[in-house]
DNA sequence: TGCGCGCCTGTGAACGTTAACACGTAGACG
DNA sequence: CGTCTACGTGTTAACGTTCACAGGCGCGCA
């Protein structure tokens, strides 16, 4: 009786319990158990009550594929992911599925190699056919956003930690151009003549975003602004570009785009025999774990990944349940403010290089 | 025409392809292209290729949910994660779901705040409703082993990245005894008369295994084996050993349960006057990314994580379609072997400290 | 010629849920 | 006392796919 079906093969699937054997148990419709399920307020409450005893005492679960089916939702999203190995992606996606959960959504991923268009879409398809309700996209670049634009109108997308202010898709990022501007005043305000920059990847928009707010503090305060090297994001390019520093005399402070880059200019200082902070002031960006830890301890631009996270995910929920009907649409874009964390990698200029 | 249903409310929801549309358009019967879908042989290459055509001409997508309710499998797998922020979950995470990615499947994380009992097999009952075809636990500790053993039989668990042989279900992780054997060794070799630890926190099984061959090859090569002070896997906790280390003048060679830890030991050498590796050398274990740009050049036991992510994926699979009849079963526990990897951190031991 | 056996295709019935509608009862109100 | 509405419940029909089975057609072989 438990097996409807004889399964000729003899190997009979292990019929698991559905629905209907919950109201048979509890006396009851089917229907019946999926109002209890979805909260319905048209049942009585001693119904509701035999009708979750018999659940438990089948220990029932509800088939969402089959739920997905008809309501053509799954309480599920997608995440683009790209290099989530790093610490911020792997930051932000952790802050993001933690919030999920708590917002009763279930996240999947679909990570990218590069990020060019059709990589993305093809990304955004895959999602779709698991029929996800929205998605959030860790883009650093802004081919990301463009693809995102191509999406099924229907689906929900909103981008996060590259370029704000995209008109492509909602995004939510950090200040950029802040952050770089509280670092490089920090180092001006030690009575640093100017405040030189290890730069990250060009076409990358975060990059960019603080080169330029470095800049415009320069020029703001009248002091000289050297020109720039580009490298990636590690170390080693932070080793490179700091051998170069080292060998200009006149470079008493720098500010570096990432704590990643800021290690191997500590380092490549350190090999030429410049003292931290004594010749050379060193800034970062991002407070990774442990840069507290380098030696010196890293002075450095703080960003909340996670925070960055929930905020992208409290964003796509705000534009999924929009309805053109309501008073004001939400907003669409998010700017998170960094922080700096002064530590012992910035100090006060020598004397004979302070500027006039 | 295009609606069959004219919804009452008027909102009429936006009628999607369906196979049945694309039978209609191809000439022949829904289960036809359902076929051509799965790649089923007994389908003339004519039909194929129309069925193709109109599918493209539609842009026809298929819905997984439908597939899913009668199939019972979803082409998805389930990811417990813990502490995924970190650099080695994180790295594992990535090399599971882009393996995953290359064999058909998507990808649904779930993490856990704690790894308690209770937990975990929440994360794999969010799982299971999403009816995910197996799990894989980034679990280092052995209580997620326990109970991903009370999961529902009929779901295929594979363990992750903490200590191997657990009988509670199959398991890839790294021989941490080897690393540890390596880094012990390595010191050994350049004479000081014993190593040092600095542990990570002793109910990780990861630390209890790199305790547990440090102290076998000191025991081997009748070395003294100094005592162990225990703390968590972040610099600071490496920067507080490291003082008390610093202050024995005996202490000519440490070995660091990670590279995190040994970056605050440095950082504490450092600070108390000690040179690396003149008067101390330190050996970490991980080989994360930038160590090699510490001050000095950690030397470090490298671990690929990627690799681990990607075995774990492959021994899953070999267990989700293993059937009773086949030959040889799939094994029950894989061994990931990791690698020294020689920097600066490591040196000669002073002739007077070599041990006799 | 007749029979069997491959190939290719179509028809109907699942899968487990929610949506739409219908029905019966009880209280409110004219 | 009739009608209207709200509540609680059951019945039936989707949702879009795959599975099981039934044919038709062509070919080889006795």
């Amino acid at each position: 009786m438990p097996t409807r079906k004889p399964t000729p093969d003899g190997v009979a699937r292990p019929r698991l319990t559905v629905m209907r054997d919950v109201a048979k148990l509890a006396g009851v419709s089917h229907q019946t158990v999926s109002r209890v399920l979805n909260n319905h307020p048209n049942v009585r409450e001693e119904t509701r009550a035999r009708v979750l005893d018999a659940m438990r005492s089948l220990n029932y679960r509800r088939n969402l594929a089959a739920r997905t089916l008809v309501t053509r939702q799954s309480d599920t999203l997608g995440i683009i992911g790209f290099e989530t190995t790093l610490f911020g992606p792997a930051s932000m996606l952790h802050g993001i599925e933690s919030a999920a959960r708590d917002a009763g959504y279930m996240v999947s991923i679909a990570s990218v190699r590069d990020l060019d268009r059709r990589q993305v879409l093809e990304a955004v398809d895959r999602l779709t056919q698991h029929s996800v309700d929205g998605v959030i996209a860790i883009a650093p670049k802004q081919s990301v956003t463009h693809a995102l634009a191509q999406a099924p109108p229907s689906l929900q997308c909103v981008a996060v930690g590259g370029a704000g202010e995209s008109d492509a898709a909602p995004t939510v990022s950090i200040d950029n151009a802040l952050g770089a501007r509280l670092a490089t005043q920090h180092l001006l305000d030690l009575g640093h003549a100017t405040v030189h920059h290890a730069a990250g990847p060009p076409d990358w928009p975060e990059s960019a975003e603080r080169i330029e707010g470095w800049r415009r503090t320069l020029y703001a305060a009248g002091a000289v602004v050297p020109p720039v090297e580009h490298g990636w994001w590690d170390a080693e390019s932070g080793y490179e570009q700091g051998h170069a520093l080292a060998r200009d005399p006149s470079v008493t402070a720098v500010f570096c785009s990432n704590d990643r880059i800021a290690l191997g200019v500590l380092r490549a200082l350190h090999e030429a025999g410049k003292r931290v902070p004594d010749d050379v002031s060193v800034v970062g960006f991002d407070d990774m774990p442990d840069s507290g830890f380098f030696v010196p301890p890293l002075t450095t631009v703080h960003q909340d990944f996670g925070e960055l996270g929930r905020r992208s995910l409290a964003l796509l929920l705000e534009h999924m349940t929009h309805t053109p009907a309501a008073e004001l649409p939400p907003p669409n874009h998010v700017l998170v403010s960094p922080q700096l964390v002064v530590r012992a990698s910035s100090g006060p200029a020598r004397p004979d290089c302070t500027r006039t």
